[in-house]
DNA sequence: CGGTCTCTTGACGGAGTTCAAAGCTAGTGG
DNA sequence: CCACTAGCTTTGAACTCCGTCAAGAGACCG
């Protein structure tokens, strides 16, 4: 049983370890090669991810073609399509594997039959989506308030690990640029770089 | 008693009425003057807001003085800077009213008592920030797909009162650009508009 | 070893920015 | 009630950065 997950739980619910046992045993594993999908536009998302192993990106595709990716998710991390999970509605996201990963989902069901049997589940699932929230929240902000230079610093600065492991294209995508900017991009910083 | 707030609480939690009114009694209120903050930068937001009448705003000021709003809300709408109020720390926001405002504010030490006290508030809660996700949510996504120009005639489609009522320079600080080029903007879609 | 995918580079065009200045508008005080 | 002023909006010219199109170099996989 992952260990990880057992005491990320542990650290958000107040159970007995027979009922977290009880809990981690709702989960279903899936694994996924590098480039399939977890998750497809028009689909309703009615699960809950934990990524044990591996990463994921979530994107939407607009009318022309182009993909634009909203966040990467790591080992260890939680996610889901929340608009379509709470509202139950189809989804207009792709969820992708961009690695060789190891997925625990946990079905919206059985989350929803946890919060009428044990209201400390209520706890969880706020803590979700309060952590998703702030996650969504400081996205925006730097939005709002960057240049896409700056975010790319900032990137590197606060999560190494995706510059480390995802394609520039898709990071750019991230950056809400094309990739020859990001490249160009790249140069500029190096030449500044050694220049100093 | 407003009227609306009342029926928009009985939407969301079901309580008697009595139960509503003593909830509702809760809120105070306040007045504040066009220009007027709700709350500025380093300090912890302690409450909910209700806007009852008038229209205010968020927004970050950058170091060389930007100002980058982040939203606007109007009568009937709720609103709290959720990354200070959630997790206790100081905010790096700033909240003004941009309109003469009637505000209705609810403590978050209230409403914390009210979760212990009845369960059912914990709905109101949730409901709350899954509301306030998917708003994020959706202005992430017109940062992510979409052009100032876009994100503008998205902005007079969707949601008209806030061209109608908002200052230029702010619809541009939102739409993240100058208000320079939101002018010109306006000019283009005009001589569009009249050339077909 | 060939092909595909990824990343880089170059030239050009376009949209937003900057700086500066000139109308407008609305709120203030006389 | 009008005049004045401060803030808002528009306009112009020069510049910057990103997007586009096209091509080439490099890496990885079968």
């Amino acid at each position: 049983m992952p260990e990880v997950l057992h005491q990320q739980l542990r650290q958000m619910i107040r159970l007995s370890e027979a009922e977290i046992e009880s809990f981690i045993r709702l989960f279903t594993i899936r694994h996924l090669k590098k480039g399939e999908n977890l998750l497809i536009p028009g689909e309703i998302c009615r699960h809950l991810f934990f990524i044990r192993s591996g990463c994921i990106r979530y994107y939407y595709t607009s009318d022309n073609g182009e993909e634009h990716t909203g966040q990467f998710f790591f080992e260890n991390g939680w996610y889901t399509d929340f608009e379509s999970y709470l509202t139950g509605k189809p989804g207009t996201q792709t969820i992708e594997a961009i690695e060789a990963s190891v997925i625990m989902q946990l079905a919206k069901t059985d989350i929803d039959r946890l919060y009428d049997e044990n209201p400390l589940f209520e706890r969880f699932g706020r803590l979700m989506i309060e952590q998703g929230f702030l996650a969504v929240k400081r996205r925006n902000a730097s939005f709002l308030n960057e240049s896409p230079e700056e975010r790319y610093l900032e990137l590197m600065r606060t999560r190494p690990k995706v510059v480390e492991r995802v394609a520039l294209h898709h990071i750019a995508s991230y950056l809400g640029i094309k990739p020859e900017s990001l490249s160009r991009i790249r140069k500029r910083l190096q030449m500044q770089d050694s220049g100093s």
